[in-house]
Order: structure tokens, then sequence, then C-alpha cells
DNA sequence: GCGCCTTGTGTGACCGGTCACATTCATGCG
DNA sequence: CGCATGAATGTGACCGGTCACACAAGGCGC
């Protein structure tokens, strides 16, 4: 071990070299473990490694390889739970996989600002992760040049693309369709739907789960609420729909925006369950602390990271393992806010 | 413009340099603004570069200057609001200085696991930013090994540092302090406290703060509860004091163990604020919107975030400006959860 | 006993930049 | 007019690894 109290510059492979006595060549060979390398001659050179305490320089490595065992995180809004979930677990897989995890904020949803952002993040080498669940995701992974490894974690797509594609999702789609159904079984006339912020003009996964689960149970499709991201567009939309009597079951896009809804529905005087039923949508963690708690269907956003990864990872090393990553299916977690509709209804 | 379609090597200085007839040297000083280079020449490298679509390679240029432009940010859980914002923070600032950002997760607290995430980050190369608000955020702030630049984001000193300090804190202390004034100025006898863990052994920033107004005050001082950090922590420790009648007024580390306490008072059957009233800390953004809504005190996280970037940007470049970043002091923010005590208290 | 393959090791070039120094040419000044 | 000075540019080495290839020694078949 060093034990010289200043700084000095960390050993390279060449000062390994001198100290086993060999060629730098020869200790590239043991660090690589590769296999035509003397035992004896392996020896000496490990124990000169631990007692310089050398480690491979990674920059070096990724300059000389052309491999960076590196994932740069796109996305917006880091604040987010679901985002903040999804980090999570692209960081773990990264780490047991020993790569680096780097970020990037999308911070507007301006073409320029978007593609200046993914420049960075190829400049930084290694893969790409990019979160498009929102608009600014979506035109991120639009703007990622060709040639460059990339995932994206997007909404469920309408139709299950063919072949090996380089996207995950959670079931979007198929959570909205059990929160709407698990309204209307408790005998709501219809379910409202305060929407979060479209990834694309087209029609939301969440949206259109929403959507099928009121078809098929022949009940009126009442126009979704345009939400933000955050509980104060959930409390305007909330406000909105607490003045229509004929409102008795709400589900929102995500867990924020049913807590604004809660709260206008308080303000306004409809108790929930009593009069008004609301569902969410992520099960974030003070979901179940909430007064009244909330319904919510639980997605499994560190899963559908490590999943990101996964896919990534095995994009650039062809020896990385193929799906070792599950995503677990949507589970609806009924709570208090979500009852029968009120008598006479 | 490169108009082919298929991916090929990025362009090299070399190869700016053969189009635009100079050598590799002259390009490198038009890149950097070296100022002799003949106008008439800096013109043609200029567009050599364009039309090459030509971007200077980060790797190499880390391996060859020794500075990489880059920041490592470790800390424990990216979901919690409060990390989750100085991460933003950080990253802000960073983009804004054209610096990359990578993020570390102390998973675990051993000494072995913080130990090896702080070796990662060290290879990494450039700058260290070290959220140091829990106990293994403390123990990587301390297994950070000599002359790698870092920057801790801690908890208030006890005393503030003599000279430049490598620390940026937000004023917990006193945040603490205004909070227990505020509950005791309503007229509560003594303000109960259910503690985040602390990141040390000692007393934490927000305890004494909380101590130093009871102390002010001669109010009793109850023993803090231990809390931990989600709101299921809260939930705990606030059934334990909804048994004791006595307890009127209660301060949480954060909002999220505030949720756990309006919870349990809830279902202990004690009315907020009329009988209780209790304070949270942070001001995360769901806070105005649970019912009762929050009084709690708001933290400038993405300033203390800016701050650390810049004072690491200024610790890894003589030119990067000295102080931009100023964090704004605590400010409470009154809501409905806290209110007079009940008659005959 | 010779050639050949395998094992173990070393040498030189390279990745894409920067840095220190050399060189050329025009200019200013004594 | 000669020489020092500085602007404009080029050359070679280097950062710390990897890669392609050369080469010596030993085992084996014929």
């Amino acid at each position: 071990m060093n034990v010289t109290g200043h700084t000095r510059r960390p050993a390279s492979i060449r000062d390994v070299a001198t100290a086993a006595g060999v060629s730098y060549q020869t200790v590239s060979r043991v660090i690589n473990g590769h296999p035509s390398v003397r035992p004896s001659t392996r020896e000496r050179v490990l124990a000169a490694i631990d007692e310089l305490g050398f480690r491979r320089n990674a920059t070096a490595l990724a300059l000389a390889s052309g491999r960076s065992r590196a994932v740069t995180v796109l996305t917006a809004n880091t604040t987010h739970y679901g985002y903040a979930s999804i980090l999570q677990g692209i960081e773990e897989a990264a780490r047991a996989a020993s790569y680096a995890v780097g970020i990037g904020v999308l911070e507007s949803a301006d073409d320029a600002a978007v593609a200046a952002e993914v420049q960075r993040a190829a400049d930084a080498g290694g893969g790409l992760i990019v979160i498009a669940y929102d608009p600014a995701g979506v035109r991120a992974l639009g703007a990622v040049p060709a040639g460059l490894p990339v995932v994206g974690v997007v909404e469920t797509p309408a139709s299950p693309p063919a072949g090996e594609s380089p996207w995950v999702w959670a079931d979007d789609r198929e959570a909205a369709y059990q929160a709407t159904r698990h309204l209307l079984a408790l005998g709501h006339e219809t379910v409202h739907y305060v929407a979060i912020p479209s990834s694309t003009r087209r029609t939301s996964a969440r949206t259109s789960g929403w959507r099928q689960a009121l078809k098929e149970a022949g009940a009126p499709e009442p126009r979704p609420v345009q939400g933000s991201w955050g509980p104060a567009g959930g409390h305007a939309a909330g406000l909105k729909l607490a003045r229509d009597p004929s409102v008795t079951a709400i589900l929102c896009g995500n867990d924020d925006l049913a807590l604004g809804v809660l709260r206008a529905l308080h303000e306004a005087g409809r108790p929930v369950p009593g009069e008004v039923s609301v569902a969410g949508f992520d099960d974030a963690p003070h979901s179940a602390f909430l007064t009244p708690s909330l319904t919510t269907v639980r997605l499994d956003f560190t899963g559908l990271g490590r999943a990101a990864f996964g896919l990534l990872h095995r994009a650039l090393e062809e020896s990385a393992p193929v799906a070792p990553h599950p995503v677990s299916v949507p589970e609806l977690v009924v709570r208090e806010s979500s009852g029968p509709p009120p008598a006479g209804h």
C-alpha cells in the first residue's frame, strides 16, 4: 500500500510493469485475464498492482478501446417520483455491471435545447437511455443520431413492435384499464380522467386504457381534462370537475395530480369517497398516508429502469446477459379514496 | 454538413487539419481560441470544422489535458425530494458550465460498500459532490482520498468553519428554530420533535435549532422521537405521540415524516390543528395540497445544489467565478396544520 | 533432427487530443 | 543593415491504456 502522505500521480501499467519486472503488455494481459500468462508471472504482477494501488484509468481505457462502460440518462425533472425511481433502477443495474451513470436534464422541450442536450450526452460516450414519457423526452429520443446505442423508456406502444426494439415500457394501458374497471365495478356510471401531458400528439396509453374500459362497459366517455404533472394542475382540474354534480369517479394520470384533485374536492365540500371516488397512478410513497389514502396502480419503475439498462448493456456488449430484468405487471392497490357512488347515482 | 447516411468514425482534429490544409496543432489553436492564428486561417479551419461536423472528443481531451469537466454526485436515494432537488440544482449549474454530471447511489452505509462507491466515483475523473445528510453520505465524505477535489452538502455545522471550507449548507438550524418559535408563539407549552436519522452520532442541526428555541422560551424539552426518512417512520412516531394527551405541537424533520404523523393523528382521532399542530420541513411540492395543508419551512435545495457546483467549479478551475450561487435563507410557510392549542392547555 | 504449432512475452503503432519546443517570416530598432 | 522580437505555424513526444504483430522457447510428429 502507498503510505506516503502527499498525493502522487496514480500508478500506470508501466509503473506496475517495471515494479514486477515485466513489460506493460504483460500487465495488460493480467488485468484482462488473458490465459497465456505464466502463473508465477501473474502472481508477481498482481503483487505489484496491489503494492502500488494501481487502478485502471477509465479515461485511457475508453480512448484506447472505444468502449466506455458508461450510460447517460436523459430525463426531464429528476424530482418527479416516477422519473427518480426509474433513474434509481438504472443506477442500480449499472452499478452491478460496473458502468458509470451520467445524467442530463431536459429543461425545455424546445428543439434546439433538446438537440444540445442530446449532443452533450453523445459527447460523454457510451450508451444513452432516454426517458420519453413527455414531449421533451420523445423529442430527445427522436434527435439521437443514428449509430449511437440508445434505449427509450416509453409509454405502452399502440401495437407491440415486431422483433427487437430498443424500448422498454410498463403496461400503462393495462394499468389504466384496471383502475377504470375497478371504479366501474363499484357502480359508477362513468369515470372522468385527468390526464398527464401527453408525450405525443396522439392519445396516450393511459388514456386509451381508460377509454377501452369505458367502451367495454358501455359507459359514456367524458372528455379528458388536461392536467400538468404536479399537484397544482390536479387542483385546477379538480375544481372544475367538482362543480359538476354528475361526476362521481375520477382517474388521475399520476398520484400528484390525484393529490391536487383530492384537495380541490375537499375545498368544494365534496367528500371522498362518499360522493366522489378518486384513483391515482404510480403508487408514490406518500399515497398510502394521505387522508383518505389513495387508491392507485403501482408501477414497477425501478424494474423498468433495470430493464432499460439491461437492454442497453446487451446492445453495448455481446457478452451481456440477454433479458435479465423482468418488469412486473401493474398492480391495482385499493385504498380509502374509492368506494361506491352515493345513492341516487 | 455530413449528409452521407451511414455512420462513419467521427472527424478528428487531423481530419479537420487536412481538410483545411493546416496542421493539427493549428486546429487545436482555433478550437481553444488561441490568439496567434491568422484570421484567414481561422476562417478556413472553422469552415472545415463545420463541414465535417467535428466535435472535440471529450475522452481524449480528458486524457491528454488531465482536466475532465465532469462532476460525480454521490447520494443516497435519489427518490427523496430534497436530494432530488439538490441534484437538479447541481445539474443545472453544471450544464451552464458545460460539465458532465455523473451519479453514484450509496445504497448501504456499510463501510466497504461506501468505499467502493467512492472509488468508482474517483475513477470517473473530475470532481466530487457528496450529499452528506445521512450516515452513508457522511461516511463517503470521510472516505474521499486526499487530493481529489470534493464538495460536501452538509448539515449546518456547529460552528462556522474558519476560512474556506469545501462545504455548503442550508441553515437548517435557523429553520428549525423558526418553526419551533412559530409553534410556541401560537401558545403551545412545548413542541415535540420527530427527527430524521442523524448524519452523525452528535445532535443534528435541526435538533439543535429546535432545542435552542425551547430553551429560550423556557419550555420543557421532550425527548426527540427517532423517525426514519419516509412517511412510514412518521406514522409510527405519530401513533406513539398521539397516545400522549399532553402533546399539542409536533415538529417533523421533513415533510414526509409530517405526512405520516398527520395520518397517525387522524387514525387516533386527534384533529389537526384543533388538538395538535404539526409542522414539517422542506416544503415538498405536495405539502401545500394536503388536508390540512402543511405548515413547513422551505429550503432552497436547488440553490444549494448550484452553490455546491459553484464551489467545486472554482476548486477545479482557477478561472471559474468565485461565489456565483447564493443560497436563500429558509422561509417559514404557515398553512393549515398549525394553530393555537386547544383550550385548557 | 527438422519443421511446426503452441505458449509466453515483448515491441511498435494507435486512440484523439495537449504540451513544449522548433522553425519561418515579417517587423522594429539601434 | 544586422539582429532581436514576436506572430504564425509545424513537429515530436506524451497521456495511459489497447491492439496487431514479432519473436523466443518448448513439445510433438514424422
